[in-house]
DNA sequence: ATCACTGTACTATATCACTAATACACCCCT
DNA sequence: AGGGGTGTATTAGTGATATAGTACAGTGAT
């Protein structure tokens, strides 16, 4: 389906698709209780090894976005409410990260305001429907 | 001044102090024009090798972020405009970010919101005024 | 001219991150 | 019991990261 990387992109191989996977299920592309292409089928896929893919799915469920059960597959996990001061400081940083990146981009405080909120309700928009025809991958 | 690194993070020390400089620049701590510390004594203070922080200012000339000169120093440089394609590209990444991490962290649109327009005030505020009692660095 | 400061360049080396190859272990179905 | 699917472990090779030492080169003041 979706998923795809690039082994020359300076960025490590099992980063991209980290990034792609919490992208797909933040953004309801795949659901909760839905199952991951297995270890073996996405490095196929790919072309890369699959302790490249172990890897992902791995830290992806030290964070917990999904759940492993060997032998039988991998599993988009149910979402947990995680712990209201880490959840605070976590949004923080990420804040003040995009105020860093704006600032280097030279974007005035007025558009970045804008494309915030047109962003937001984007995201909300994708999140309500199924999402079939979305053009992540491509 | 401010400035510290911690060589067990996991994270590439030149990444860390890249990371500060970038923010402080951002947020006004570090002015246009204003002389960064010299690599020897940087080095000296941080217990690192010159090295890893004449490198961190070698790629932060080559984003624009600072200047250097043989037997000057090195200074922030002014600020350019960039590429409005590359910037409005740029912005969209950051925001898309943002909401992955907001999904992750389970924070409702709401409060994203409102957090946001709270650090987006904010940061226009640091940026006003010259900004000596900040507590970025500790 | 000399000195004391700046950035810059090279080489060597140790360590660790990343990826790969291969083999192992578990689960379900027939 | 066996086969074919799953995740997991072990080991190893390559390259990036960081350290260290040493040397070079430009700038401004004495």
């Amino acid at each position: 389906m979706w998923y795809y990387v690039d082994p020359h992109s300076g960025v490590p191989i099992y980063v991209q698709l980290k990034e792609q996977v919490k992208k797909a299920v933040a953004s309801g592309l795949l659901k909760e209780g839905e199952q991951l292409p297995s270890v073996r089928e996405l490095a196929l896929r790919l072309t890369i090894n699959p302790n490249t893919v172990y890897k992902v799915y791995q830290e992806l469920e030290r964070e917990g976005i999904i759940e492993t059960a060997r032998g039988l597959g991998t599993f988009v996990a149910l979402k947990k409410q995680k712990d209201a001061a880490l959840q605070e400081a976590a949004l923080d940083r990420a804040l003040e990260n995009l105020m860093v990146e704006a600032y280097q981009l030279s974007v005035d405080s007025k558009t970045l305001k804008e494309q915030f909120l047109k962003k937001l309700a984007n995201w909300k928009e994708r999140l309500r429907k199924g999402d079939e025809d979305n053009d992540m991958g491509n």
